[in-house]
DNA sequence: TCAAAGAACATGTTCTGAG
DNA sequence: ACTCAGAACATGTTCTTTG
């Protein structure tokens, strides 16, 4: 309550008085202080109880569109979603051994019986039907495969530094859509204008506020952003576009296409139905976005002359190492190998076709290039952005580096 | 949650659409939003439930002094204060019909004997042995004396207002009683006139926060402070000094009597123990003090000539007659007729006493002419104090003068 | 010592029914 | 329509146990 963020330090670390302090993170399905991994993911008391509470509940269904945000404040607002939600983030039925007897079902049960009560001790404890399969474990605590505490936090770190600096995106969309009402100003770019802005500025967030950002001089930072930005907006472009069905909405397809064209309106929802559905998997992709050598760097001004800065740095590839190890263990944790072969192929693929679709829409207009000018500004001025944020640095921090390739989404503009 | 004070409106009103919305106000108990009467007191839902399951307990205690703060965020802290202020605030345990099935130790001693019930229908509702009282009822209901659900309102309002205001005066003592360690700066004028300086501020901030005040043109505010002030001063300082047990502390003890002397301190600690104890009517006291038509007006220099500002003023005499009217049904409520008369004259007592005591600190030491400078400098100022302020007006408002007869608290300098 | 499941305990919110 | 007690339901926190 009184915590919040200011103790989310990533690992375990030293109190003044030199006494071991555990470790805390932040749950991934509200945002609440964590320590533990509960039925498979890292998730606070609260969401732990629930999810052990309302996991055996006949299908609920969400009252609202089924995408409603969870967050520590949020999350009594619809038990649907929050229950989604945990088994999005991997919270599994299969470590509740017992039926509990406080579950909101079993109470109810309970109550309705309570005339003619023969079998008085019989229903104490019943061992769950699907008693925790070892495999699972497995998986957790022996396979190669397995996050590592630390590995959690990360995660569980990166989704949130994404929501929250996503939220203004989501925002920004829905109110500019409601605004819209007045036919004159329909077809008119400034709308469109507004919204990459701030998709923009989100992608921006994001990234400084992650440790392994700010670790950079100045210079490199600048240099990262011109390489990786405009694919980072893409990403949360497409992101928000979906998760706030703005194509099916006529009066933003109109303003799209009036900003776009319709090919590329086209292009867009043609990929936009590809995207891949798990975010979490967006997420992490993103970040590894971020560090990539070269995303794609579309500003023939100053090219490649300062190459020098970041090619060959081993901070970043560490760092892109890092994420991107994250992304595959999550995704064989929660998908298997197969499936996970499957995603992670798809996943390279939309992205490769997002960074085309996103040179094209820098070529045909000038704006983004104005956008991408006013983040370098951003990240130079005198006051750092973030510098008095409430969230901490998250990134990887001292991690050995990791010895597998690193990945580089390669994008000369020709 | 997402209301806060905006709603607490005292009496009913209309909405836009011309629909009646319900009376809203706040918990005596918590502040937070309350629309009935709960157990013989004006309390929100979470209150009510909690006095329904904790009345029964064996006598709990305070971890603490005794004196926990309790409001809608610090309610959680501490169960034995919580349940002592439901009791002082007038919520009474022979409105509770049932021994409700869910009271804490019901729920222990269910469980204790799951083994061998019997007894299974037996231990469904028991009636509570003591019935609800009609003579309770009625004095709710029809006697004269009942406090109306304005009347409830506009009570729980002063309440909070004051304990929103005191609550710096309180931080302010503690912190300074912790700073206070080395030893050089023990006898030091600083730390008495850093706590006056607070409790004006206080009961400035609580009289402003009133909409009975704010009607009031600029030249009658500086004139209702000039009279009343020091008397609130000394009432605020009081409260605070008995509440932190302020003359049990070496350390306090020794800067007072440093500071005011041996004597005055003496005088002080003897009046303290004799203050009465029921903090609401303290409360209560202030705001009829606040709009008094001279409490004590000590300062010679611009002294009887404003007097028509005053004297004959309907909504001044209106005021504090609801207030007194409130005070007054408070107590027959709360002590029945006989402990109602001792304790008002007991109070009337208290209050010229203080009031002494206040002018002789107020003729031996200037500041005290300062602060009152400050203070009205601070009410004429351009930005009005608590213009922006998130506690809504609180005042009578608009309700018809009653025909009982004004009470004034004169104290005129010699 | 620690991670993690469950029980037990404590609270808060909404529905029901009798005036 | 409104007041208010109580039940039922939903959540959150802390203690206990096991490996
Ligand atoms: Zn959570
Ligand atoms: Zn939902
Ligand atoms: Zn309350
Ligand atoms: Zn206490």
């Amino acid at each position: 309550m009184n915590s919040d963020f200011a103790e989310s330090a990533p690992i375990t670390t030293k109190n003044k008085v030199g006494r071991r302090v555990s470790k805390q993170s932040i749950c991934l399905v509200c945002g609440e202080v964590a320590r533990i991994i509960n039925y498979g993911a890292l998730c606070c008391q609260a969401c732990k109880t629930f999810f052990r509470r309302n996991v055996s509940h006949g299908k609920q269904v969400c009252q609202y569109d089924g995408n409603c945000e969870i967050t520590k404040f949020t999350r009594l607002g619809c038990t649907a979603c929050r229950l989604k939600k945990c088994f999005a983030c991997g919270m599994n039925p299969e470590f509740i051994r017992v039926t509990d007897q406080n579950t909101n079902h079993a109470l109810v049960k309970r109550r309705n019986k309570k005339t003619n009560d023969d079998d008085n001790n019989g229903e104490k404890l019943k061992i769950n039907l699907f008693p925790p399969k070892l495999q699972t474990l497995d998986l957790l605590e022996n396979d190669r495969s397995a996050l590592s505490h630390f590995e959690w936090t990360l995660l569980s770190n990166v989704i949130h530094a994404y929501d929250r600096f996503e939220a203004s995106s989501k925002i920004s969309t829905s109110t500019n859509y409601l605004v819209h009402l007045p036919v004159e100003t329909l077809f008119h770019n400034t709308h469109t204008y507004n919204l990459f802005k701030t998709y923009y500025t989100t992608a921006q967030l994001f990234v400084a506020s992650s440790a392994d950002y700010k670790i950079l001089t100045s210079a490199e930072q600048c240099s990262l952003l011109k390489r990786n930005l405009n694919g980072l907006f893409i990403f949360c472009a497409e992101v928000v576009c979906r998760d706030l069905k703005m194509l099916e909405h006529p009066v933003w397809f109109n303003t799209l296409t009036y900003s776009l064209g319709s090919g590329m309106v086209a292009r867009k929802r043609y990929l936009n139905k590809k995207l891949e559905h798990d975010n979490t998997l967006i997420k992490l992709m993103l970040i590894v976005l971020a560090f990539s050598s070269n995303c794609c760097m579309l500003d023939e001004r100053d090219g490649v002359f300062q190459d020098h800065l970041l090619i060959g740095t081993f901070r970043l590839f560490g760092s892109q190492n890092v994420f991107v190890e994250i992304l595959w263990k999550y995704m064989l944790y929660r998908y298997g190998y197969r499936e996970t072969v499957r995603r992670f192929s798809g996943l390279v693929k939309q992205t490769l076709d997002l960074i085309s679709l996103v040179v094209n829409m820098y070529r045909s207009d000038r704006m983004h290039q104005y956008f991408l000018d006013e983040a370098i500004k951003l990240a130079t001025s005198s006051v750092k952005i973030g510098e008095n944020d409430s969230i901490p640095l998250w990134g990887k921090s001292s991690l050995d580096s990791i010895e597998s390739t690193p990945m580089t989404f390669g994008y000369y503009c020709t």
